[in-house]
DNA sequence: TTGACTTTACGAAACTATTCGTATAGATTC
DNA sequence: GAATCTATACGAATAGTTTCGTAAAGTCAA
């Protein structure tokens, strides 16, 4: 079998995304209006956008209906794995303790994250 | 002061940067050669590049001398808290502990890795 | 059914990144 | 100094992303 080598998806494509992840799936409009909260887009914009990315295999299109439904045709998670693993070998050399190293260092990391992730750490140990 | 929004750097030029990185600054042939060890690439492809990195404000250029020598205009270490801090606007809702939790499942993390990641963690507890 | 509205289809423009061919200028060698 | 080699300058082709205008097709209410 082999694995389709998937791209990152671009920072729009991941907007839509973080909508469909959120709610499931949805029309081209009710993604429009997420996407609109944040920025102000075209609807035919979003449209060709999610015509593209189905295209591409990021997302699964029901044409059954005069509204078609779209839906994420991968997981959160898996795309979050490609993303920070994608990182980690262009700009860390794969070195997960660097770029943990710059996560806390980005940005103020709460008591409770700091907590989340000692947690996290050490479960992980026990592998 | 207004602090410069930088775009972060495309795969491309994170390469050029990570050979500056490396030894300091170089000559576009020097650079290049590095490059094509990974992938074979035109000299004047990587001029090009590294030129237009100029104008970016990522490199800088010493014309003094015939051979143009080039030096990266951040360092490293900036460079990867901005993608950190990127990746993490844009795909973790800013969640530090999420990007962790990703960092250490997208990857088989060597022991050696992982009790320098905890160690960090643990003096990080500390402020 | 007709008119207003919504949705999708199509095509193209604007923009950015990447690539490289060709021209020109500076250095080197004989 | 003429030939040759190396470097930079310039412009353009290619490819991919993002944007949206316009047209065609489907829906629905009066």
């Amino acid at each position: 079998m082999v694995k389709k080598e998937m791209p990152q998806p671009t920072n729009k494509e991941l907007a839509i995304l973080q909508v469909l992840w959120e709610i499931g799936s949805a029309t081209v409009r009710m993604v429009n209006g997420e996407i609109n909260k944040v920025k102000k887009t075209g609807y035919t914009t979003t449209l060709k956008l999610m015509q593209i990315m189905t295209e591409k295999g990021s997302l699964i299109c029901d044409k059954s209906q005069f509204k078609h439904v779209y839906a994420p045709a991968i997981t959160e998670e898996k795309a979050q794995n490609g993303m920070v693993g994608d990182l980690l070998e262009k700009a860390f050399s794969g070195s997960a303790a660097k770029l943990v190293m710059r996560a806390l260092s980005a940005k103020k990391v709460s008591t409770k994250e700091l907590a989340k992730i000692k947690k996290m750490v050490d479960s992980w140990e026990e592998k």
